[in-house]
RNA sequence: GCGAAGGUGGCGGAAUUGGUAGACGCACCAGGUUUAGGUCCUGGCGCCUAACCGCGUGUGGGUUCGAGUCCCACCCUUCGCACCA
């Protein structure tokens, strides 16, 4: 993207402490770094510099890589890899072809956003409300042929395979889950007779226990039965145009006002027998299930509205104490025993569910189904900056995947797109080929793979490095699976589930051993940033940066007022992610050298739990600053103190305390919390008498503790204080177990749970000496009270309940 | 709209299992060092209060000797929703 922003150095920190951490624990940690070069906003860039994205990239990476190496990441430099270099994004043609004659790879047609007026795709974050980012037109749909990947054939092993990954949040967990939605239901057939041939409508329903109160059926604007009622009926002709015009998000689709239109179709109830009127709606997904929904409106919330809103009835199927349908607010979608519905009356869900699905069986009209969500994996973008999609068409041979002979296809590099079309479809250069398999002349594909290709499998190939005959070799066997992945929370289901997907075919391919990437998986949280703007006069929108911005805050800390600081009011638009768009990024940049590489890595990691959102300040950078250059500063002083004889077992308890915390807080993960024990030790360090032996003990503590998050300042100061050479290869410290015993325990005292002071108890005192103790101890606020009861927590606390 | 997570002082956050709420740091206040500012050092710092008491972990209710932590309802914020990656 150009520079490092906050969440490069938060992750890269992150994945610096535990790499320098296992280390010096003995593993053999493998840290390497690559570059996920392709992609949108290279072109974006180019276009405005009118630079070719592969120029501006090359000098991005240049630039970034200078910045890691300043930060002092411990990387493997020599397995560097770019997506955009031809020996990496061969591996994504020479795989996809083996999928394509394997039918893991296909084609058929997907609905993109469609700018009419630069004739050109645009990705879903280039429409804004409606129109093209750069021509305003109103964007519309097209259906276009395009490759996909089918996900789908694993999407059993996909879900069941979530039970086994332990080292995985339960929350990322649960999100693949809902995403790959499983669903146990009925497929059900409404007969209907289209220029007098018998046809069926096909829906299917997790509910079928309320078909009987089913009073229409909506189809999706894409469906055989909206054509051919569009073609009869100018209205319906002019409501589904309207409804393909709309957006492909889903999140939008989910909110737009529920519309429908009568097709003027009927169909047949198949158990009661009763005429259906059958609509196009404009909420039923193409995409889900078969694109035709059952309506019933007393027990499905959509439904409800959509019948209250057209006047349909909303007779109830479904027993609810107390309630009749006509008296309803809402729908009632909790499972109960069927009531109005015949022969079914009285059956539970799964009762109801069995029995119709047996006589709709009987019927050749349904039978149970089990229904995903997950869809496949539409791959093609008709974009420049990617991966080419290895295939020639031929006109007698069709599709033919390039042989591995003429691998890469290699992707022209001095480019300038500007924004119209496909690039590489104007340019005959590039298309015009001969077919592989009949050498007569042929075109070769124009469109480029989606990037998540490039970034499904790149972590195998960093085990492999100078490997030019093959995807992955033997090395990856010793590498992967990738024991710790360090990524975004946002990227908790598509790069995540990809990847899970491109393990398994390329295991099935015979390339590797392992089906699951990532062992563990640590999500870190997105560093965050408040976000202004202004509408300027010529009705443009301005992004304010949040450093140009001053503010009033009420008592409370409410914003009252934001302006820019040459006075324009501007409007705060929320705290979000750090993105170029919204121009609310900190550069990283002016911090390392400000302060330099251990201090901006200090206050990253003291600032919040790996896995939390962070949202921006650099306020608290001082504190960090000013610990790093204490410890400096005592060290040498510490130096030419010499050291004298007296052992104090209390001075040593505390600091080795704190280490077991810490220790058991890298554990976690925790990091922030591993820093403040750092501060901790050397604040008990500053307390200890001058030539306490445990001062010298607790600073060979301290910089092992603290050196894999300030790795440079520690490595000096454990050579100036003369504990050796490199502290990387010290052992990591361990409390002493005789420095943890202590001969007295600190109790919290209560009186019905409220504290009333502490009090020292001998390690070996017996229970009824600590009861009189307790109630001597709080006897002001016992008060001459009954005492009930005495709770006693070892080593915690005594509560006197009266 | 649906799925997932979060909400603790002025701020970032801490509090293995339900057991002293606010560790550590920032900001702020007072004092010291300094020609001054900065740096550095010492002390204070949830709210109310002279002090004790009391109140206090988004809101409302519940379980418990004891709730930031468990249960129910609600509010707000963030992430994802398949072409940003």
């Amino acid at each position: 993207s150009g520079k490092l922003h906050m969440g490069h150095v938060r992750n890269y920190t992150i994945g610096d402490v535990l790499t320098r951490h296992y280390r010096m624990r003995g593993r053999n940690v493998l840290q390497p770094m690559g570059w996920d070069a392709f992609g949108l906003p290279a072109e974006n860039a180019a276009m405005a510099n009118k630079v070719p994205p592969a120029k501006w990239t090359r000098d991005n990476i240049a630039y970034m890589k200078k910045q890691l190496q300043g930060l002092g990441f411990a990387l493997d430099w020599t397995r560097e890899l770019a997506t955009c270099n031809p020996d990496y994004y061969k591996w994504n043609q020479w795989l996809f072809t083996r999928l394509f004659r394997k039918g893991l790879a296909y084609k058929k047609t997907g609905i993109v956003n469609w700018d009419p007026v630069d004739q050109t795709v645009l990705a879903n974050e280039q429409v804004i409300e409606g129109r093209g980012w750069r021509t305003g037109a109103p964007v519309e749909k097209r259906e276009i042929p395009m490759y996909f990947f089918r996900i789908t054939k694993y999407a059993e092993e996909l879900l069941g395979a979530l039970d086994g990954l332990n080292g995985w949040p339960e929350q990322v967990k649960l999100m693949q889950k809902n995403w790959i939605g499983r669903s146990e239901g009925v497929r059900i057939g409404f007969e209907y007779s289209l220029e007098n041939q018998k046809k069926i409508l096909w829906v299917f329903t997790t509910r079928a226990d309320t078909l009987m109160g089913t009073t229409f059926c909506a189809v999706a604007a894409e469906h055989p039965i909206a054509a051919w009622a569009a073609e009869k009926n100018p209205e319906v002709k002019k409501f589904v145009e309207e409804c393909k015009r709309g957006t492909v998000v889903e999140a939008e689709l989910a909110q737009i006002e529920k519309k429908g239109m009568p097709t003027g179709m009927f169909c047949t109830h198949p158990i009661s027998g009763e005429e259906v009127t059958v609509w196009v709606g404009n909420y039923v997904l193409m995409t889900y299930g078969e694109g035709a929904v059952m309506g019933v409106p007393a027990h499905d919330e959509r439904d409800f509205a959509f019948a209250l809103k057209y006047g349909l009835a909303i007779p109830q199927v479904i027993d609810v104490a107390g309630f009749s349908a006509n008296e309803w607010q809402d729908s009632y979608t909790d499972h109960g025993k069927c009531i109005n519905s015949g022969k079914y009356d009285g059956l539970d869900f799964q009762q109801s569910v069995d029995a119709i699905a047996a006589d709709l069986k009987s019927k050749s009209l349904g039978e149970k189904q089990v229904q995903w969500r997950l869809r496949d994996w539409g791959i093609s973008r008709q974009r420049y900056w990617g991966c080419p999609i290895p295939i020639v068409h031929c006109a007698s041979c069709g599709d033919v995947p390039v042989p591995d002979d003429q691998l890469p296809v290699k992707l022209p590099e001095d480019l300038v797109p500007d924004g119209t079309g496909n690039p590489l479809a104007k340019m005959p250069a590039f298309y015009e080929t001969s077919c592989p398999s009949c050498g007569k002349p042929a075109k070769r594909e124009t469109d480029t793979m989606d990037t998540f290709v490039d970034s499904s499998w790149y972590f195998a190939r960093f085990a492999c490095p100078g490997q030019d005959k093959a995807m992955v070799d033997e090395r990856a066997k010793y590498w992967m699976a990738v024991d710790q992945y360090i990524g975004g929370i946002e990227h908790a289901i598509l790069h995540l589930l990809y990847s899970r997907f491109f393990m398994r075919a390329m295991r099935d391919e015979g390339l590797l051993q392992v089906s699951e990437p990532f062992t563990n998986l640590l999500t870190q949280g997105m560093v965050l940033a408040e976000t202004y703007y202004r509408d300027t006069p010529e009705g443009r929108r301005e992004w304010v940066h949040p450093s140009e911005v001053v503010l009033e805050r009420d008592a409370k800390g409410k914003i009252l007022s934001a302006k820019k600081k040459d006075g324009a009011e501007v409007v705060f638009d929320g705290i979000g992610t750090m993105s170029k768009s919204r121009n609310n990024g900190v550069d990283p940049q002016q911090l390392i050298e400000k302060y330099g590489a251990d201090t901006a890595r200090l206050f990253i990691i003291f600032a919040s739990p790996p896995t939390h959102t962070l949202e921006w300040s650099d306020e608290g950078v001082e504190g960090s600053f000013r610990f790093l250059k204490r410890l400096w500063s005592f060290c040498f002083k510490f130096k030419s103190i010499s050291e004298s004889k007296s052992e104090n077992k209390n001075s040593r308890h505390e600091i080795h305390a704190v280490l077991k915390q810490a220790n058991y807080d890298l554990q976690k993960h925790q990091f922030n919390t591993v820093a403040s024990a750092c501060m901790k030790i050397l604040n008990a360090i500053e307390r200890l008498p001058a030539g306490d032996p445990a001062a010298k003990e607790g600073l060979s503590i301290l910089v092992r503790l603290l050196s894999p998050i300030t790795p440079h300042v520690c490595h000096a100061l454990w050579r100036e204080l003369g504990f050796g050479e490199d502290v990387m290869t010290a052992p990591w410290p361990e409390p002493d177990p005789a420095a943890l015993v202590q001969d007295e325990v600190e109790y919290v005292v209560q009186v019905n749970g409220k504290t009333r002071g502490t009090l020292k108890v001998p390690q070996a005192a017996v229970q009824k000496t600590m009861e009189e103790m307790a109630i001597q101890a709080a006897n002001k606020y016992i008060d001459g009270k009954t005492i009930r009861r005495i709770v006693i927590v070892p080593g915690r606390l005594i509560n006197i309940v009266v």
